[in-house]
DNA sequence: CAGATGGTTCGATTAGGGTCGAACTATGAA
DNA sequence: TTCATAGTTCGACCCTAATCGAACCATCTG
């Protein structure tokens, strides 16, 4: 009856409304500060302090401090994939927190998940690398190829510099809309940052969504989600 | 600020330590009556018959009345890579809910996990698949390749039964000791469930762990977990 | 039928934790 | 230095939800 890591601790972390607000603003990847996630959460700052103080207790947080300023972001990927492993859960159970709406769509079709692209074109996306043999899966997680560097670098994307960082280059993470792999990991924040330097797409900055222009659109499905079937 | 499905519900369903003992009770897959899991969460039978209404109410649970027994078993294979995902998350914040004792080691081994097989033994066999073309990762998630499907079928189980069932064949689900993948689905399953037919191994009725013989350890070895490298 | 066991419902109690007002510290700007 | 803003700590309040005793249904056994 007492075996296994405590469940009960971190999911009664997230299962506070107020701190559940706070995670899923932060699953856009950005860092924010105490004042903006208490605004997030509509709590007023001396809670919101008290609730980022027991998330970071929690080790699901990583602080910065900057100035007078306190950034908050995910501690991991694997927080994230955790949130969206319970995203999932309760889109299925029927219990969405807004009624599908002309943005519900949008969502659907591309978000940000901490950083990387989610939704219908992010998976595309992931099978397309998979199919053209960019990425293998291993023993290791996810690998990427020879092959793969190479177009990835093609692409405009400094992968040594990516090399260079600790966090793992590819990691699958599992969409809630869809249930299916998008590329996580360094190199899946690598690409939608040159998505958007490209001028392909821009973030929508009051929610997760993801808005793409004509050309850019036409342009990821020519270079990045080329059909392999 | 409100976006995507409630996150907060589901979590704090997780979130209460009595429902959190049930549902790592259900971690090895069996099903349990009420009773059962109120002396695993260590109430009384009243109590636990709130909280597993609840369970239910949030679709965590399935729910089979069999005479005047009513038996529980965790919803779907998400709901288990959920929880193991939990686990992994307080695992690495390092709070355990037991001291690591001898029977820790075990469990790292091998185990059950919603009744497919965890562990290391359950990566390797994962990785072995892998690396023998056996499984391939495509864009609908994890397929059983001709070979694979000849291969399992020549160690002993019936694919068209398996099948039949609308349950997934195969899947992944994420280790929260290792950080890896190992094979869930109703494929998991099943090569289990064949594994112990065989008398390779048994499971520890107190704990999930799976203790496996030295000859069916030397057997699995030799035909599940063929190194490929 | 009676007796026993599994499970549920109700009500009352209680404790834990989220919330905010107010006072306090720390950093930056003028 | 003075003011403003970001964040924290303290105390008090309040409310939800977990818990159990007791009574109640349902199903199986003899």
């Amino acid at each position: 009856m007492k075996e296994g890591p405590d469940i009960a601790r971190v999911a009664a972390l997230i299962g506070d409304p107020a701190r559940a607000n706070m995670l899923t603003a932060l699953m856009v990847g950005k860092a924010l500060t105490a004042t903006e996630l208490a605004a997030e959460a509509g709590v007023t700052s001396q809670t919101a302090s008290t609730h980022l103080a027991k998330l970071d207790g929690g080790n699901l947080l990583r602080v910065r401090k900057q100035g007078r300023h306190k950034y908050f972001s995910l501690a991991t990927d694997d927080v994230a994939a955790v949130l969206e492993g319970l995203m999932g859960l309760a889109a299925k159970s029927g219990h969405l927190r807004t009624r599908t709406g002309p943005r519900d769509a949008s969502l659907r079709k591309a978000r940000v998940c901490y950083n990387h692209l989610a939704g219908d074109m992010g998976i595309r996306m992931f099978d397309s690398f998979h199919g053209r043999g960019f990425l293998v899966l291993e023993r290791e997680a996810l690998r990427l190829t020879s092959e793969g560097a190479e177009f990835v670098a093609g692409f405009g994307i400094d992968l040594d510099k990516l090399a260079a960082q600790k966090s793992p280059l590819c990691k699958e993470c599992l969409d809630w809309s869809a249930r299916r792999s998008h590329l996580a990991g360094s190199l899946g924040r690598a690409l939608l940052s040159r998505i958007e330097a490209l001028g392909w797409a821009k973030r929508d900055p009051d929610s997760r969504a993801v808005i793409f222009t004509q050309r850019g659109e036409a342009a990821f499905a020519r270079q990045l989600a080329v059909a392999t079937v």
